[in-house]
DNA sequence: CTGTTAGCGCGTTCAC
DNA sequence: GTGAACGCGCTAACAG
């Protein structure tokens, strides 16, 4: 059988309570008590039981991250940032934290599910990162879910992400809009005008806000918005491949193309170069994020910085109750255009 | 106050170990009971007591798999492989398992202590992936830890990582070695000679192996292993800049250099490139792994694909209890050598 | 400072 | 097929 407290304070000559209270370090115990107390915990390798702590407690140390695809760097990024500044002592009894990465898939059931997996343990804290979806009913859903998870004390944070009114939650959305404008703005400037756009997955609002950034970009420039140009694409170079390919056939004269994020613009970079297209020399390329490979590819990418760390660190401290929440719930993290080898100026060769 | 069971057994005039048998299935309850059972659940929004639950079941839902940086594709793509397998039902009750993944960073300590975590949540099963660290303490203490594990009951999977005799864990390792081996064995078929290597961080079984299959080549090849030619970096980008600066400061005849992996190798092609060296006509570069933008850039990578996916996947079924572990407790799954554009044929101008 | 006493919410015998 | 009763292991008052 596996040892218990109750094993622990025989073995110690005390009562339960009095293990129960070393071991939480929440009420004083007598220097020689705590001594012998510990040295029984080693001896027996003790180890508590969490379900029964958190039944009793009715709290638990667990925090969930939930993310979109943790083999996106994206993702990747910002969940190791929040769980650096969540995992670590300050748990419910000064012990540890089990800070916890969920993978949905972009799935919004999944998402539903783990957030009642993660309401169902009684989780301390949640962490929300990336797009939401934009379907309403389950945006309802979701919203209902967070509210529940505020309710029972749980703290709710969103991460990139933007803010859900009502629930409780603190939201550190990134500014897509106005990033995504000033890209667009720098092609502009470059004298690019045929410039086609691969949009993110539909119903999401980060491709939602990016898309509006280009196209507030274009409009104030007084360049049409040819919708033949936007296509959407899914997060990943095989997608950005194919829209890259579908977006040339359709207007061969494009001299610059908007990738969704910088995954997506590797494939598009890929792709052009197998159809004999130079980058920037023929067709310049921009993504989004910044991830860190997006600085060694060749070209480099021109892309928007986000500040993925720094809002996941920010995010981390908040949902351990380290660090307070913004003023009104929210406070939104820029994006700063970092322009590299992949865009250039319009060739005037035609 | 949060609802209960007690207040779904009320709701629904029954008792509430009735409720309990409905919402476990597994026990027969009549048809009309069932449906009044769910239709309270249902009004009430009732969600069961994680912690409740896993104490008087001394069981959990939850499965742990710890990687060393969720950052790293590498382990992204493994994670989110042996997540998919086993999130979805087939948890103890039917229900959801709740696939969490957290991330060591690299440290022992923090790798310990997610270890004491999931055994304090009584995790139904633990899948560790990437290189063991080769301090024989910390050794000792993860293998009594897993023992520990495997003792209460938890299933423990190694991913991509050497064996752990005597623990009852099994093992699905990569064949770093061979694969290694091949890539080195590439290069000398290529007609290199002067190869420089940038080891991954030191300390960590993977190093070593794909150290030694490179030392087996070149020996068999006759060609002498100068130790100035061998540096250790960590497994990221700019480590992998500054090695190779490093590398070719000390020996700029080198006509080859073999990174740790694809993310190193990236930044030795930007570093080579910094330096004026054209890749490959100059030297050679070669990377490991076979990650998602390995073949997107330019020029893209030859490498030793590893079956990340496939393996992570394996791995899932098998802590989910869905599949049957090897025979003896291991099966190695191995690379296959990826030849691309990143490597050539040594030219002779001198 | 420490022991005693009650539950926390649910799963599970055992009867009916 | 269903209910009653007990206990999982721990924390939180309450005494002392």
């Amino acid at each position: 059988m596996t040892v218990t407290l109750a094993d622990v304070a025989a073995r110690a000559q005390v009562s339960p309570a009095t293990v129960s209270r070393v071991l939480n370090g929440n009420y004083p115990v007598a220097a020689a008590t705590r001594d012998r107390v510990l040295r029984a915990v080693a001896e027996l390798d003790y180890v508590v039981n969490g379900p029964a702590s958190a039944l009793a407690a009715a709290t638990s140390d667990l925090v969930g991250i939930l993310v979109h695809d943790v083999a996106d760097p994206f993702f990747g990024v910002m969940a190791s940032a929040i769980q650096a500044e969540i995992g670590g002592p300050g748990g419910r009894a000064g012990g540890e934290r089990l800070a916890v990465v969920c993978n949905t898939g972009g799935s919004p059931e999944r998402e539903l599910t783990y957030l009642t997996l993660l309401q169902r343990q009684r989780a301390a804290a949640v962490v929300l990162t990336g797009a939401a979806m934009e379907d309403p009913e389950h945006q309802a859903a979701v919203a209902a879910k967070l509210r529940r998870l505020t309710e029972a004390e749980t703290r709710v944070v969103l991460c990139g992400r933007p803010p859900v009114p009502d629930t409780g939650s603190v939201a550190l959305p990134f500014g897509n809009r106005r990033g995504a404008r000033e890209l667009t703005e720098h092609l502009l400037g470059l004298g690019h005008r045929r410039i086609g756009y691969i949009a993110g997955p539909a119903e999401r609002t980060t491709t939602r806000h990016r898309l509006e950034g280009h196209r507030a970009a274009l409009s104030a420039a007084g360049v049409a918005d040819d919708p033949a140009r936007t296509v959407h694409a899914a997060y990943d170079r095989r997608a950005g491949h194919t829209a890259a390919r579908a977006l040339l056939d359709a207007d061969p004269s494009l001299t610059a193309v908007v990738a969704a994020n910088d995954t997506v613009a590797l494939g598009v970079c890929a792709a052009l170069r197998a159809a004999g297209r130079r980058v920037p020399e023929d067709v310049s390329v921009v993504g989004f994020d910044d991830l860190p490979f997006s600085e060694d590819v060749a070209p480099a990418l021109t892309t928007v910085r986000l500040p993925l760390a720094e809002a996941g660190a920010r995010a981390g401290r908040i949902a351990a109750g380290r660090e307070t929440a913004p003023e009104e719930g929210v406070e939104e993290a820029a994006g700063v255009l970092v322009v590299r080898g992949s865009s250039g100026p319009v060739t005037t060769t035609r």
